[in-house]
Formats: C-alpha cells, structure tokens, sequence
DNA sequence: GCGGATCAC
DNA sequence: TATGGTGATCCGC
C-alpha cells in the first residue's frame, strides 16, 4: 500500500513532467540541466488546454498503476512461487519450443554468429542515395529503417574480408586539397611512381582491420567523409542488443556486444528499462512503480510481471531481460493502414470540418492509389480543443480507394460526431482520416477477375446512368461551389492575406463566410445534403447495378456495393472453382478449397482452441473430409519433418493445407516458403497445443537432450521444469525464488495460469487495459523481425 | 470489428 | 507561441 500511496501522491506537477518533460534518457542530453529546463517548460505551458489535457491522461496512467498496486497487494508468496516456475517454464517452453531434440539449444540463441549494426545517423540524418551505397557495399539487403537509421549484417561481409589485402581496406581523408580528390579517385599510379606522394598518402589514409569493429569504424568513417554525417552503431548478436547498445555511445560512437551470453547479460545488467525499445513513458512509469529500473530486475520480477501483465507483455519483458531479439532483418510486411491528417486552429462549422474531412478523403485517396489499394474499414480521428482524441471506425463490405468512396464513409462517421454534440458546435483542430482492411492479393485477384469477365462478356455500359439535377443542384453549386474548388486551407489563406496575415483573424473569418446560417441543427441537416449531393460529383444519379442491370432504389454508393457484393457472389464462386484447378504446391494455400478458405479459414483461426479440445467445429461446418482436429495435429507433428512429408493424395493436401491456413493465416498469406518448420511465432502460438493432441510421437527434454515416457503435457512441463531450474536459468536467479522445495513443487493448472491476465481483468471502470504492449515489436520493422530468430538460426 | 492507448520515428 | 504526422500494435469490449 506504501507504493501506492507514493505513486499516486506524486504531485500532479511531476506527473506532467514525466510526460511533456525533457527525456534526458536518450543519449546526448545528459549534459543539459535537466531541472532547469523542465521548470521553463512548466512555466510555459501551466494552464494550457494542453497542459490540463496532459494532467487527465498523468491522472489515467496513475490510476492504472493504482489498480495494478491493488492487484499487487493482493498476491500471496505462494501465487508468486507458483508463477515463478509457470512462467519460467511457460516462457521456455513456448519460446524455444520443445518439439525437436536441441541440446544446448538455449545457449546458442544467445550467441547466433551475427553481426548487426544499426547506424544511427545524427545531424541531419537522412539516409541519402550515397549513403545507401555505401551500405550496401557491406551487406547488399540491408534494412533501412525510417529515415536516419539503418540494420545491416554484416556476417557474410566479415567472412570475406577476412581475405582481403591491406589496399583494400585503405580509406583517405577527404581533405580540401584538390591533390587528395584525385588519389582518393585514383591512387595507384601515384605510389608507384612518387615514392614521396605515397608517404603523403598514407599519412592521409588510415587502414581498417578485418574485425566487426574495424568494419564499423570504416563504414562510419567513409560515410563521414563522403557526406559529413555521423553516425553511431552498436555492433551484436541481434537487433534487439544491436539498437539498444548503438543508443551507449551516443554522439559519433560506437559499441559492441560480443556474442557470449555474459556479455549480454553485463550489457543488461544495469541498462535501465527505458532504454529498450518498446517501453516508453507510461511504461516505465508502471514499471517503476513497482521497483522495477533495469532490465535484470525485469528478471528478477519475471513472476509477479507475469501476474501483473498481459502474456504477450511479461514475455516480451522476459525476452527483454535476457537480451534476446531477432537475429535476421526482414523486409517490411505489407503496409496495414494509410492515413492523413492535420491540425489547424479551432474548427467549429459544420460546413469547414466537411470540407476539410472531403480534403483529407482526397488526399488520401490519392496516396492509396500510388501504392494500388483499397480498404475496407474507414476511421476518422478528431481532437477538440482540449486535446481529447476520438477515433470512430466504420468498416464497408466492398473497399474503398477513391475520395468519393472514402468521403461517402468518412462524412457520415463525421455527421455522427456532429450530431452528438448538437446543438452546441463540435469544436476540433484536428481530423485524420484512416483507410485500413487492405485486399490481400488474392481478394485483389478475384476482385479483378470478376470485373474484367464482366468488361469482357460485351456488357461495358455505364452503370451510372446520370440524369440532370434537379432543384437541388442550383443550391449546391451557389453554396458550396466554394468549398469545392478552392480548399478550406486555401480559402483560410486567401483570408489571412485578405486580413493583413493576421492569424488571429481566422474565426471572424469563418463566421463572415458563414453568417447567413441558420440554426446550428438545421445547418448540420443543410450541411449533409450538400455533401451528399457533392457525393454524387454533383448530379443526381440512379445506380444501375453492373451485374443483374436493376436500377437501384438508393443512391447510396455503400448500397450500390452491397447490392453489387450479392450480385458478385455468383462470379465469385465460379471463380474460386476455375482457381480449384490451378492448385499450385508453391503458395502453399487453401485455394485449391475455395470454400474452406472463404468460408472457413477465420473461423477456424478462431476455433483453434476448441479443435485442440476435440470439438471439432470446422469439420462440421466444411465437408472437405477434415475427419477430425487430433489426426490433424498428429499429422503436423508427426516425427519426421513436416517439408519432407508429400501429401499422398488431395485429401491429404487439403488437411494439410487447411491446418496451415487455420494455424497461421497471417504468414501463409504473405510468403511462399515452408512456415511450418521456421516460423518461431506459429510454434510459440500452438506448441503447448501439439502435445495434447500429439498421439504417436515422443517428447524431448529441449534442455537435458531426454525422450520423456510421458505424454502428458502437464508432466512433461515439469520435467523441463526441473531442468530449467537446475541449469541454466538459475544463474539468473535469486535464490530466495528458488528455495530447493520448490524445483518439485507441484505444478498445476498450467495453461490456465499462464493467462494471468485473467487475474488482473478489471472488471470497474476506468483503465480497460491489464497489461501493456511493450513489444519492441511497436514499431511494424522491429516487429516484423521480431519474433522468429531462434528456430530458423537453429536450423541453419 | 471498434475505440482507446502506447510507442517509434 | 502553442504543442506534429504516420503507422503499428495491443487490450478490453
């Protein structure tokens, strides 16, 4: 109860801080008063919609931290004894699997022989076409990671250079002498013929060697020379280590981690939290508050974390302090969502945030087709002036891309806002627009396909039939011809130079555009006609459906595309049988089973754990001969390697392919290799899963090399158990979590345990999160990356 | 699927 | 002086 009281009595000031206040975490600051310049920003802002809005979110996360101290209180030794070994043996088990025998397994994930090195580049930081060329010398697939860092590994190079001659690794100054230029270009002649030049140029030149370190120094080096950027880089064994020791020597310098696991764990020992990426701010702030400041606490407090946070939460904290990340770049995954949005002064017409929401529509619809897609969900964001974020979703059946689309969801979640207020005004300085839910290329396909038959069959009528507008139209373009063809930033321009430039102006502004409005409730009404007429590139129109060539009663373009959607659906299922025939083994995919994988491939995701328990939902809903979920898994896990077994007739390709498609949708769709084998995240989802179902193969001890009699999972749990305590776990650990009693204490109820977050459900009002994301995995590159390192590098 | 929140860059 | 934009992810509902 001591902690809470002293989180929550913090003043209310210092909460602030910890959230507008300056990070003197990141490198570089430490030498800036910190105080000092705190006090100025406080003094600034006291007082501000912003400050008081920063004070409500300080006052959210502490009540956070309070429920979670309650929660804390509430732990008996015994829980915390008990999720000591659930969580250890949890962690291990799901981590590094415990499928395959794997000696010493656990000790190589720590030393994969692999260099990474991020390169932050400081200054002005852009990662330029020179740049990206000199990088690519060292290692041709390296990762650039927003616009002033990159990844690279730099394994393969290493090995090379280790061959190369001294010239080779010979770099110059670039000094402004014009004599230096021409040696950099060209400097062979020069030595052999001017024995004093060469004296010269080796005075102007430094070697590297053929070290990790040297290479960095000489990437550094020649990046400086050529463009005047620093850089910083930390040289490890994976990104994770790699990332965070590039931030130590910070400005200009560099850092290495050798591959040893004392290393890594010197490294962590004293790194403080927020040092990681992944845990920002709120995170830190819980995580203090329960005495928790570096990464080896993060450790040591392994049992109540696990007791305290989400699954996903303590085991990133678990990965976290024992310094393992990924130890592979990868290319970025497919882009999820687009957006678009922007600040301006206070807002509070209904007509200006229609225009402005059309302006966004149309920017956004422009950027989505550069990159070809189209989406499904559509969310608008609004902050109002005190800084409160909204966010409102609405998901269509068919995709959107272009502004008519996007506007015709968007203008109604924002007429929604609109409507909740009245008849006070919504009053914002921001709106954003969001298109998510992109087509997979097979949705793509099949979208194509179906309208390029229909083009084809000779039917190309318009199916809009336009007919002159009506008394409505004159309206339309004498009100809001305006806002149109000139946008509400133009027309805010065009105002303020009108106004002398002067910003203060703008309201009266807008209500001198405005002035003849009516009351605010029958304006919002106006308002929504015009922008559905504008919706209608404004004319009046009658949909005529492209498929059946019923004129349609609405003109709605979302009823239009519902109507198509039904309309479609024949195309659809003739479409995905012609598909049924050009089974191709590379994709990997359900689509040879156009029904399982439309229909089924989601809700068998979803079913998972009630397949596991033998209820076999998905055979029922599917006559694709899916006899039952335990020959499934049996055949998953069989003993011999899941890429050597040859399906041995369509039944078989169907159950494999459709338990792929249910396990891991979200690879199988992006690549087209074996995930089964290498993907660490499918076998961190369902290896627990496995062995319930498993039937016919043995079980091996990943730490003791051992084939276990038993096949119970709960029993062969604790036999890893047992010998993750005694070896090498316990290195880490204190000893007062390990009394010698409890390596055979009796582990129960393991699987329900493990969902601690059930535990820390809070149920009242308030804060609706128990756990915290804190995977590195934030940021979609590091994620991408993230979580499937060890069993590939195995195997390798 | 939605909405709020956190995080990185 | 007034407090950004974009994208991703997680959690609870």
């Amino acid at each position: 109860m001591d902690d809470t009281k002293k989180i929550c009595n913090t003043s209310s000031s210092d909460g602030v801080l910890l959230r507008m206040g300056l990070n003197d975490n990141k490198a570089g600051m430490q030498g800036l008063d910190k105080e000092k310049i705190n006090k100025i920003i406080m003094e600034a802002t006291k007082g501000s919609r912003f400050y008081e809005n920063e004070l409500k979110k300080d006052r959210q996360v502490n009540q956070r931290i309070e429920k979670m101290m309650q929660l804390k209180e509430k732990i008996t030794t015994q829980q915390l004894l008990k999720a000591q070994l659930q969580s250890t043996s949890n962690y291990h088990a799901r981590r590094f699997g415990v499928r395959a025998a794997m000696p010493g397994f656990i000790a190589k994930k720590l030393c994969p022989h692999l260099t990474i090195v991020p390169l932050n580049f400081e200054k002005y930081g852009k990662v330029s076409k020179e740049v990206r060329e000199i990088l690519a010398e060292y290692d041709p697939n390296f990762m650039p990671m927003g616009l002033d860092e990159a990844y690279l590994n730099i394994t393969e190079h290493l090995e090379e250079r280790l061959n190369w001659p001294e010239n080779k690794r010979r770099f110059f100054f670039n000094t402004e002498s014009t004599t230096e230029n021409v040696l950099f270009e060209d400097n062979t002649p020069l030595i052999d013929d001017h024995p004093e030049q060469r004296d010269q140029l080796v005075e102007n030149s430094v070697v590297f060697g053929t070290s990790a370190e040297e290479v960095v120094k000489e990437i550094r080096f020649r990046i400086e020379q050529k463009t005047q950027l620093t850089a910083s880089a930390g040289i490890a064994p994976n990104t994770l280590l790699a990332k965070m020791c590039s931030d130590r020597n910070k400005p200009n310098g560099q850092c290495r981690i050798v591959p040893e696991r004392q290393a890594v764990l010197d490294f962590l020992k004293d790194l403080p939290i927020r040092k990681v990426p992944g845990i920002g701010k709120v995170t830190e702030k819980m995580l203090k508050a329960l005495g928790i400041v570096t990464c080896s606490e993060l450790y040591q407090q392994r049992a109540l974390l696990s007791l305290l946070f989400s699954e996903a939460s303590w085991r990133n904290f678990l990965d976290i302090s024992l310094g393992l990340g990924s130890t592979h770049l990868e290319k970025d995954g497919e882009r999820k969502s687009m957006s678009t949005e922007r600040t301006f002064s206070e807002m509070n017409t209904a007509e200006d945030q229609y225009s402005v929401c059309r302006e966004l529509c149309r920017d956004l619809a422009q950027d989505l087709q550069k990159e070809g897609l189209k989406g499904k969900t559509v969310t608008l964001k609004l902050k109002n002036v005190n800084f409160e974020v909204k966010t409102r979703a609405s998901t269509v059946l068919s995709s959107v891309s272009t502004e008519e689309e996007i506007f015709a969801v968007a203008k109604d979640l924002l007429g929604t806002e609109i409507d909740s207020v009245a008849p006070h005004p919504l009053r914002i300085r921001l709106m954003g627009v969001r298109v998510s839910g992109f087509l997979s290329e097979e949705e793509k396909k099949y979208q194509q396909k179906s309208i390029t038959s229909f083009l084809k069959s000779g039917k190309e009528i318009g199916f809009l039939r336009l007919q002159p507008g009506k008394s409505n139209q004159e309206y339309f373009r004498n009100k809001s011809e305006a806002s149109t063809t000139r946008s509400f930033f133009d027309r805010k321009r065009a105002a303020r130079q009108l106004n002398g430039e002067n910003p203060s102006l703008n309201e009266s502004v807008g209500k001198q555009l405005f002035h003849d409005r009516k009351s605010s409730t029958n304006f919002v009404e106006e308002t929504k006609k015009v922008t559905d007429l504008q919706n209608s590139t404004n004319v009046c129109k009658i949909f005529t459906c492209p498929v059946c060539f019923e004129d349609q009663s609405s003109n709605s373009l979302e009823e239009l595309n519902r109507h198509i959607d039904v309309c479609l659906g024949g195309t659809l299922v003739k479409d995905t049988v012609e598909i049924t025939k050009n089974y191709d083994s590379k994709e990997n995919t359900c689509n040879f089973l156009p029904q399982f994988k439309n229909k089924n491939a989601d809700e068998c995701q979803k079913n998972k754990p009630d397949l596991l328990a033998g209820t076999d939902q998905s055979a029922s809903t599917s006559d694709n001969s899916i006899s039952n979920s335990t020959e499934k898994f049996t055949q998953i896990i069989s003993d011999k390697p899941h890429r050597e077994r040859q399906p041995s007739n369509l039944s078989d390709i169907a159950k494999n392919m459709c338990m792929k498609q249910c396990l891991f949708p979200k690879r199988i769709s992006r690549d087209s290799e074996d995930h089964f084998e290498k993907t660490e995240h499918t076998e961190e989802n369902s290896s627990s899963c496995f062995f319930e179902a498993k039937e016919d193969s043995v079980l091996v001890c990943p730490v003791c090399n051992s084939e276990q009699k038993t096949r119970s999972l709960v029993s062969f749990n604790r036999h890893v158990d047992v010998c993750l305590n005694k070896g090498l776990i316990q290195e880490l650990t204190e000893k007062k979590y390990f009394p010698t009693k409890t390596s055979n204490m009796e582990i129960s109820n393991r699987v329900g345990a493990l969902s601690g977050g059930q535990q820390c459900t809070n149920p009242s009002q308030g804060t609706k999160r128990s756990g915290l994301t804190t995977s590195q995995s934030a940021s979609k590159k590091a994620k991408s990356s993230n979580s499937k390192h060890t069993i590939e590098m195995f195997f390798k």
